[in-house]
DNA sequence: AATGAATGAGTCTTCATTCAT
DNA sequence: CATGAATGAAGACTCATTCAT
């Protein structure tokens, strides 16, 4: 019983950290980091101040959280995508345009704030880089760069810009998303393919 | 005589402007937005919160006009390349590469503030991708891109991202900005070149 | 349990703004509204800055609770004067020489301030016309006069202005309060009194 | 030579500080103690923060000086009254009904600043009451009051009071500014006449 | 004597974090 | 474990006053 309860008490607690930890990403998604507040974050979450520090260390700790939950999601779209560069673009751009929250936390938020998260945020984007060569190095027929950990730097900068600019425009004005991911999975294609 | 004296103030005061406008940009670019203390900038520039205030409506304002003297010098590096592509990324590469506190504010601090000055940032990004739509337009045999607009902003967020990783890279052992330059510009020429 | 926790917090939390009220009612009534601080009236309260935001918006928003509340006791002083305005005076000029801090809050610094609190002051000043308005009219044949309104204003304005003067005198040196009350009453009895 | 050119400087010298003061009574009539600032009232002047200095010593020093320009100006009006006591009222009524700013300033603005200034304050209203008990005393047939200093300071209060009441309702809904004064001549004037 | 740029002390206010209940 | 009241360090900004020209 004493297992059983403790064991209840523990997925109870995680569920918590779950919801704070949602609760924390709308948040700064809809706010960025420095406007949103501890209390905002809690009172999104229905939960309390004291609760919120027993899971985290502090603000940064949840930031960093939100950040590498993020990364996750974003290598496993990008392991996802079979191997191949254009669809891996497409689908890159095309899971930060449905989940513009993320993708504002990812490419706008994690900027410019401590060493700690900026520490976070190059790894992520480290990751995918590194991806992203090791998919260069799948098809060596098909393409060819002189500088692969470059060449992966530009292809997301190149997915990031263009997605970033997308989600300023007005949703009523821009083009459609696929579209635009072909467009940007086309400019970084032919950026690598071999001539 | 009191016209004189008129101008050789008004002259001192904007001479204090450009000293403090010069102090927020170094404070900006080590310390980011919001770690920049208005009693940081003035220290460093030697002058006075008082001062500030007469010079500026507030630190949103200082940062704006960092950001368009940032946005002005930029727009005149892509001007004097010449129209040609390849030589502009290559330029704008090395002009932020030169000075990597500018860059900083132009690439990290500036996102994620407040709808004013992410409009100004938008702005200045959106000017350099007409200014590389205008390039790509100048030489129409050479490039052949679907969308334009969508490819500048490729290319800008190419070069951003590879130098903000440049950047963070230890100075003793990372490549030589040429070196770096050139390949980025490579990158961008292929993805922009008529097949 | 969770009840009673949340209760007594309550109560705490209610507690502690009433030190600050009082707090802050001794500071505006020892140094006027704009020299009294909030640290200073923290200090007083033996409180933090902190606390005091968490209890009232801001300085201005302390102020006006603390206009209110005088205002609440001075309408019951003249409630309890039994419908009879010589009666009515004297207790109001008694009350407000027995309360010093207060009277100067309401007399000298509840002027000139924001047009909230401009507001505050007007409504409290205006309810006790009204309460003197309804004393007039309680015994009609004793009291004629011709625009109610205005008499009340005069009367209200005369105890105001008498009763600043005493509290300016030398304690040592000055009439008894109920005298000068008496006096006062007098005064105004006979300015309403049907010929 | 050098005489007249003294005595024209002298001139001009005393031509500049009373716009200074006009302007400053306007300020202070408009916004009030604290928030005219010196800047705004040396634009109002259309001079200069340099030259107010070196009319006055400070802030607080222009405020008594408005403060005894004013007074100065109701002594007068007290002066002109002919020894009556009706007419004395009416007259100071319609004096500050016409100049509202200064009213303010005497009735509101100068109440809960510096001691210096409380002092400057109370003189001239001592020395209205003075007045009023002058009146008193010349014409000892037709008045009767227990203690006449007290019956001065309830006049004065009245008479300021219900205007400042008046000054604040709506001018295109408040009763003509020579009905109230005549109310609160009638008022005082019941109050002290010999029964 | 006049000017207005420069100064910096002094305020309000926010919000991450702690801890008693 | 959860709660939320309490804390206070830290920052932006104002404005009276000075002084070099």
């Amino acid at each position: 019983m004493a297992y059983r309860k403790t064991a209840a008490t523990a997925a109870r607690k995680d569920a918590r950290r779950k919801i704070l930890l949602e609760a924390a990403t709308r948040m700064f998604g809809r706010c960025g980091y420095h406007a949103a507040t501890v209390p905002m974050i809690v009172a999104e979450a229905g939960s309390s101040v004291g609760s919120f520090y027993a899971h985290f260390r502090n603000k940064e700790d949840v930031f960093a959280a939100v950040l590498e939950a993020l990364g996750q999601r974003i290598a496993e779209v990008l392991n996802d995508s079979l191997l191949r560069i254009p669809e891996a673009v497409e689908a890159l751009f095309l899971f930060l345009a449905q989940n513009p929250q993320e993708a504002r936390i990812l490419i706008v938020e994690s900027s410019g704030l401590s060493p700690r998260l900026e520490s976070v945020r190059r790894s992520i984007l480290g990751h995918h880089a590194d991806q992203v060569n090791h998919l260069l190095g799948a098809e060596p027929n098909s393409f060819s760069v002189v500088n692969p950990a470059i060449a992966a730097r530009c292809l997301v900068g190149a997915v990031y810009e263009s997605l970033y600019t997308w989600l300023e425009q007005n949703p009523e004005q821009r083009l459609p998303a696929v579209e635009v991911a072909r467009a940007v999975a086309d400019y970084n294609t032919r950026a690598l393919r071999a001539h």
